[in-house]
DNA sequence: TAACTTCGTGCCGAGAGTACACTAACAAGT
DNA sequence: ACTTGTTAGTGTACTCTCGGCACGAAGTTA
């Protein structure tokens, strides 16, 4: 792991991203163990790492994604930036912290050692201001759920309607009525069938879905 | 103004920040004139400066804040960090940058040699990113009063219906009806009679109001 | 074929949103 | 003092969206 020079005198800059994913109708964050004594030991973060002089925050961050992890095809957007001076306690470092999404049929199992996915109801304290990134984080999915489809992220390409109400009430703890939630939902006019059913279920097949577009669409999906 | 040095392995890292005021029913941003042969010569921007090691951003962006202008009680927010390689041709710069609001009421109209307010709707083309930068603010602020009372940091503490609702019709380009408009506002209960009225009015006089909390609210103001 | 599970659909009442026009208060000019 | 000009301030009726609610349909398993 690279580390900042000392007596620059300007602060490093890095690059931290809060990755969301649903794994067993269990909403989870992406957590790495740190390993820097004596601040932070047996601790863990989001992952990240330092931008180099001529790279970009986002090329930056997709360096450190490819080499810390195997997910691919994430929704990426930037979240803010923590410039507190004692923010890590080892050096002067300025983060720009990003929040990502990742679908479930992606392969997200699959994790180097020293990564984990963590059930965000059980989160424990984090090392830097990383617990503070991961409630705006938290928070920026909650709002962004309301008013745009940020949701089609966290999904698979095609879903059925059940999972995507699924989806929201996961994330805003409340619970939606379901016819509701797709006449609202077909208002919209931003999710298309598939023609295709469900396979293998041990009860009544349902529709599956697809967004229209796989861009973010701002609408007001919930009130 | 300082300069970031050449040869270090990271970037600098400054702040800027895009200030809006209402000047004569006209939504302005605050520019300054920049001066740095050989690429950005005749050529405005945002105000700014570099992020010295052993201060945060915030601390930072008062301080060229305090030292450029004599602006004072600014609502601030983060908006976005900037981080292209080729955003400042002189030198690799990370910009943090910010939305700023000034008060009518404020002395917005003294600024120093170099500084003007320039109305939106006549923005020339500005110095590194600030073009983009303004076009984030300027959606950032739009959305924002749609779902907040960012709005009273425009006006004056005390404040006639019609002017808080000219601020809503000049920032969205939007007709508002006078009496939809106030009943939805008196509804939301954000704010209250000062009891006093308009003086030195050619006709009659509003009421002042002012609302209960300085602190920003999210409400959905506008549909 | 009976039992079980999830899918998929419609109506109705309440509240919010939208369109719309006139009288009241004050100042200035005659 | 009265007329004119300008902005303040107010209520009603219609429409549409939101939110609550229950049951038959389609498939699997025993």
């Amino acid at each position: 792991m690279k580390q900042a020079p000392a007596n620059t005198r300007f602060a490093a800059v890095a690059v931290d991203i809060v990755i969301f994913t649903i794994i067993d109708d269990v909403l989870c964050v992406l957590l790495g163990i740190v390993d820097r004594p004596p601040h932070y030991q047996n601790i863990e973060a989001c992952i990240g790492g330092l931008v180099e002089v001529n790279e970009t925050t986002e090329a930056a961050l997709h360096r450190h994604l490819q080499t810390k992890t195997t997910l691919q095809n994430l929704y990426i957007e930037q979240l803010y930036t923590f410039s507190e001076i004692e923010r890590d306690k080892r050096n002067r470092v300025i983060s720009v912290s990003y929040l990502g999404l990742v679908r479930q049929s992606e392969d997200v199992t699959s994790l180097p050692e020293g990564l984990r996915w963590c059930p965000v109801h059980e989160l424990p304290k984090l090392a830097y201001d990383h617990s503070d990134m991961f409630a705006v984080a938290y928070s920026r999915l909650k709002g962004k759920l309301a008013y745009t489809t940020i949701a089609q992220f966290l999904l698979p390409k095609t879903f059925t309607l059940t999972e995507l109400q699924r989806v929201y009430e996961l994330i805003t703890g409340a619970h939606i009525d379901k016819r509701n939630f797709r006449k609202k939902l077909l208002s919209l006019d931003v999710v298309k069938e598939t023609g295709r059913m469900q396979e293998g279920m041990k009860n009544r097949p349902a529709a599956l879905y697809t967004f229209k577009t796989t861009k973010l669409v701002e609408l007001p999906l919930l009130t």
